[in-house]
RNA sequence: UGCGGAAUUGUGUAAUGGUAGCACGGCAGACUCUGACUCUGUUUGUCUGGGUUCGAAUCCUAGUUCCGCAGCCA
């Protein structure tokens, strides 16, 4: 059965296939190089890509680099790693822009002898005084009517480094009193001297402007469908201004997408930018952070990514996405895939008393109790052993099913143990909790067919390894973070509680063996990926869903 | 304020003139040797006012609100 399309763009494409406007489908996804891709960037990535995918058609990736100032090959890499490791494969090819300069220049030359483009005097301050406001028309410029050889001589005299910054710009000439903004005679070259362009080097000192250089860079590389998100709606015009001047065969077309928010973080490199350079983050791959690199170490999977980008869905719309959303997608998948391991958070040392001091047994325990294929694993137990400070309560709260004052809990996969003494350290802190085992009860149920309501997990004392674990929570205490006002300030919003640092935890004894970037399921904690540039580390994926709560 | 987009429950997304459905979240319950998972039930919605129609989220009309654009950024 055909599934119904749950993208517009896609109905768009359809009806293109249909008429025969187009008969192939190509697309491309186009980062500047100026910082980390992030969860919206993949959204852009997944509908350029599983649109190719979908229509049997190539993907191309194309570093946007026009202009020197803030790109640099720093993010090119980081860009590839992250793209490729997402899975989106630019099957069509990897692509600069920067490597169409001279075409662009070629079209620019096209347009001045045309007639539709001039070599411009003003200054920046002038051009925006000229360009007029949303209620006031624009004044064209004294130098709209210079002629074609005066263009064309000054615009080469532009290219050969012969005017400073700013001294001059070549403008498309098009409409100054356009209601469009962009429509009024934009800028399409403008000067940059003495900046080192990560892949042209000192080449040029003259770049194209992003609505001149974008659709030429589709066009040449046969792009169909040019998909961007919606602040680039006011462009189209330009885009198609471009297309239809420039004289090319190839004439692309661009639709717009609604940006996408998640709640609790920030999703603008702008943004980003602000939080690595305050040193509020760990680097643009702390695992707090928004971008991909960050949810990988943080043990995200590409599919969970995608799947959440698909749920969300795609409109014309600005969305807000609940945070919660993406934390489902990992949920379920690593509940179905993750093995489950003991990790005991905040250890508390419990001493069965009527358990031989020396002796050691093993109890088999499921990696995943979902899946008998997955195996088992023995965990070794002994008269001391560890339990999580959280499974313990001296005075329980209602509905407590925890180890409590007299009361009986299962270990997991053990015996059951009823608790006798609490021994305390002189400051009243505990220093051990005396219990004994039903020694009947290893691995089945009671002699007395009794219910134990609670099981909590535990460690042996002696073969527990030493681990830190990283518990993450939500960057910003507001869920619109995004939609700050001009006063506030981003970092006013950080969430003070959003790293959480266990430095004494204990884990099974195997996870020490673990490879960087493993995933698990940590025992009623949640899920834990061990860091890829930490030992002994291991980072919150998220956290199991409520747990117990005290009211 | 001019132009362009968009308004369906807390958040997203379907329904293109014919029962407002689905997912996440929330709440309640069942199950459980993970208070997880799973399962069941459940709350809340068509921006507003008029109009056309047997019937409107959908068509017409007048408003309202939100977003984008006044870089030699992308």
């Amino acid at each position: 059965m055909e599934e119904k399309n749950t993208n517009f763009i896609h109905d768009i494409i359809d009806e293109d296939l249909a008429s025969g406007r187009e008969d192939h489908v190509h697309t491309r996804f186009p980062p500047e190089p100026n910082g980390y891709l992030h969860i919206g960037s993949a959204k852009a990535i997944w509908i350029n890509w599983n649109t190719a995918k979908k229509y049997g058609g190539k993907f191309n990736l194309r570093y946007d680099d026009t202009n020197p100032e803030k790109e640099s090959d720093e993010f090119v890499k980081s860009i590839y790693e992250d793209i490729l490791w997402l899975g989106a494969e630019p099957d069509g090819g990897v692509y600069y822009g920067s490597d169409y300069f001279d075409k662009c220049f070629e079209f620019a030359v096209k347009l001045i002898k045309d007639g539709k483009a001039y070599v411009c005097d003003l200054t920046p301050e002038q051009t925006a005084q000229y360009r007029g406001d949303f209620n006031t028309p624009g004044k064209n410029s004294p130098y709209r009517d210079r002629t074609v050889e005066e263009n064309l001589l000054l615009f080469e005299k532009m290219k050969n480094g012969e005017f400073e910054d700013g001294e001059k710009t070549l403008r498309a000439k098009i409409d100054m009193s356009s209601p469009n903004m962009t429509m009024r005679d934009p800028v399409i070259y403008r000067i940059k001297k003495g900046l080192h362009h990560h892949r042209q080097g000192d080449k040029w000192c003259i770049y194209p402007m992003y609505d001149f250089a974008h659709p030429i860079q589709d066009a040449i590389e046969g792009i169909t469908h040019s998909c961007c998100s919606d602040e680039f709606k006011n462009n189209r015009p330009m885009y198609n201004w471009v297309v239809d001047n420039i004289g090319y065969e190839h004439k692309p077309h661009q639709y717009e997408f609604g940006r996408m928010n998640v709640t609790y973080t920030v999703v603008s490199k702008r943004y980003l930018r602000e939080l690595v350079y305050s040193g509020s983050v760990d680097g643009w791959d702390d695992p707090r952070m928004p971008t991909i690199c960050a949810l990988r170490r943080r043990g995200y999977t590409p599919s969970a990514i995608f799947e959440f980008i698909k749920r969300a869905g795609v409109s014309p719309d600005r969305t807000t996405i609940d945070v919660e959303l993406l934390e489902y997608c990992i949920r379920t998948e690593l509940n179905e895939f993750a093995p489950r391991r003991v990790a005991v958070a905040d250890p508390v040392k419990v001493v069965i008393t009527n358990y031989p001091e020396d002796k050691t047994e093993y109890f088999s325990l499921p990696n995943n109790p979902k899946d008998e294929s997955a195996g088992t694993r023995e965990l070794p137990f002994t008269k001391e052993l560890y339990i999580d400070s959280s499974d313990f309560a001296e005075i329980p709260p209602p509905k407590f099913f925890r180890l409590k004052p007299e009361g009986e809990v299962r270990l997991m996969g053990s015996y059951i143990i009823k608790l006798d003494d609490i021994i305390k350290n002189d400051d009243g802190t505990i220093k051990e909790l005396l219990c004994t085992a039903d020694l009947e009860t290893g691995c089945g149920v009671p002699a007395d067919g009794r219910k134990i309501k609670g099981t909590i997990h535990w460690l042996s004392a002696r073969h527990a390894k030493n681990a830190r674990l990283y518990f993450y929570d939500r960057l910003f205490t507001r869920p619109d973070i995004y939609a700050l006002s001009k006063d506030e300030n981003l970092l006013d919003f950080i969430n003070p509680e959003s790293l959480r640092i266990c430095e004494n935890a204990k884990i099974e004894p195997d996870l020490a063996q673990a490879k960087a970037g493993d995933s698990f399921q940590f025992v009623r904690s949640g899920y834990f990926c061990k860091d890829t540039k930490n030992e002994d580390t291991f980072n919150l994926i998220v956290g199991l869903k409520e747990g117990y709560k005290i009211q």
